[in-house]
RNA sequence: GUGGGAGUAGCUCAACUGGCAGAGCACCGGACUGUGGCUCCGACGGUUGCGGGUUCGAUUCCCGUCUCCCACCCCA
């Protein structure tokens, strides 16, 4: 048997409809920030992301789906193209590519599949899917203030509540500005050189590649000597600190809870100044249901204009994964389901069925050749409202059989009558 | 990529030390010709994840492999 290959897998009803659900309640909150929907290739040229995300990060040193696509020529090599482990870089390129900049500032949002070759867990899928959206644009246009943090981080907070996510805790910090994080890391080095021998074989791999993760390292043993490291907070300059204090300020006047996390520190290398990540307790390890941070310095180094931008991805799958409604609550019943009763009788249940779908009913069908008993078993067992009956008696006098199935109650409905009986539940 | 646990009917799970692969629920049909939910009866349902080995005999023991779960790493 041929299978869904590991780390993906299929979303059937009813679980699919409370996807569609979030989705349906995301694009709202969306519409009323004023975001605009944006989709990019899920492929891109692999460069895109070894050059935003970095070169060092786990993401593009071992977790990317990367082929050689075939040249034009048989003689070509072709590109490297990659399946996109996010979808920050693609907005980015298309923002640059489309000079989105003469728009003034950008208010994109995405939702789709994105790929990563981790080992399977609970809440962990190699194609996952991701809620995204960036602000970005000209400084000029006001990209670049603390006002833009803060409207990211308060519409999370009310996408959260309107989804009904209890629970949650907004974990904040501010990574620095680029001069910040150099004096930074230089600090940390030292810091760290003369202790980094105790540690955890792979916390000291950290302290030599990428200081700044060694506030990720969860070894109890080695918490002592990460407590006494110096933080990120002593080192920013004095725009970077103002800026990071007016993004706290506003949470704290529109009233989004949050708590300072100076351990915080986020994966990707073109992040800066603000970081966040929103948390829940129900989702095991892989406890982060979104995250996300500024990116200032991003469109440049792609080779595009001064883009300033703030951006964050949800994890869909943790994210409907960490709903309490169950997933029958959302779906549809059928409003009514029509039983055809006696030879014929499927042309005249079409027609029926036809004219209620009109009416924006959802009609179900069952067939001539089924007993009534059956006809009502199905329409019960798939939640109807009501079942019409439609025999011969029905068919000559015009006048229908409408029983609820819930309470047992049967009428007689003139033809005319049956749409608007139905509706009025 | 590393460590641990688990894979038996559509679902949830049994099967003693190696001895005929089972139950409940679901599904289908009947009792009941145009009236569901209750009840009763019956039928269907399996390469025991896959491949090899040991054995008279393997769901059970051994090896390999795949998948899922838990944790690490990392991230959403």
């Amino acid at each position: 048997m041929i299978k869904a290959i590991r780390g993906t897998r299929d979303l059937l009803p009813p679980e699919m409809a409370l996807w569609n659900f979030v989705e349906a309640a995301v694009r709202d909150v969306f519409r009323a920030y004023n975001f605009h929907e944006i989709r990019t290739p899920i492929f891109e040229d692999t460069q895109l992301f070894s050059r935003s995300v970095g070169e060092e990060t786990d993401i593009v040193s071992k977790e990317m789906y990367t082929w050689q696509d075939q040249g034009r020529a048989q003689s070509d090599k072709g590109q490297s193209l990659t399946l996109r482990p996010e979808n920050t870089a693609g907005v980015v390129r298309a923002y640059i590519e489309h000079n989105l900049q003469a728009r003034g500032l950008s208010k994109l949002y995405y939702i789709g599949p994105q790929f990563r070759r981790e080992r399977p867990q609970k809440g962990r899928y190699r194609q996952f899917y991701q809620i995204g959206a960036e602000i970005l644009g000209p400084a000029t246009a006001g990209s670049e203030s603390p006002a833009r943090d803060a409207e990211i981080l308060e519409l999370l907070s009310t996408l959260l509540d309107r989804l009904g996510i209890k629970g949650w805790t907004l974990h904040l910090n501010s990574i620095g500005c680029a001069n910040d994080r150099a004096k930074y890391n230089e600090a940390l080095r030292k810091a760290l050189d003369p202790v980094k021998d105790k540690m955890d074989p792979d916390c000291q791999r950290r302290a030599v590649t990428n200081p700044l993760r060694v506030f990720d390292c969860k070894v109890p043993e080695d918490q002592p000597i990460i407590e006494k490291l110096p933080r990120i907070s002593e080192f920013l300059d004095e725009p970077c600190r103002q800026h990071f204090e007016q993004v706290q300020e506003i949470l704290k006047s529109v009233g989004v809870e949050f708590e300072l996390n100076d351990r915080l520190v986020r994966g990707l290398d073109y992040y800066t100044r603000t970081a966040f990540e929103f948390t829940h307790g129900a989702l095991g390890a892989q406890n982060a249901m979104l995250g996300g941070g500024r990116y200032d310095g991003l469109s440049e180094s792609l080779g595009g204009p001064p883009a300033p931008g703030i951006g964050f991805a949800i994890g869909e799958d943790r994210l409907v994964m960490s709903l309490t409604e169950s997933a029958e609550a959302v779906v549809r019943k059928p409003d009514v389901y029509i039983a055809p009763l006696g030879p014929g009788m499927n042309k005249e249940a079409a027609r029926l069925a036809r004219e209620l779908r009109r009416h924006d009913l959802v009609v179900e069908l069952g067939d001539e050749s089924f007993r009534l008993k059956k006809s009502l078993e199905t329409a019960a067992k798939l939640g109807s409202e009501y079942a019409l009956i439609a025999g011969e008696n029905e068919l000559s006098t015009g006048v229908f059989a409408l029983k609820n199935l819930a309470t047992g109650e049967q009428k007689s409905i003139a033809r005319d009558a049956l749409a608007q009986t139905i509706q009025r539940m």
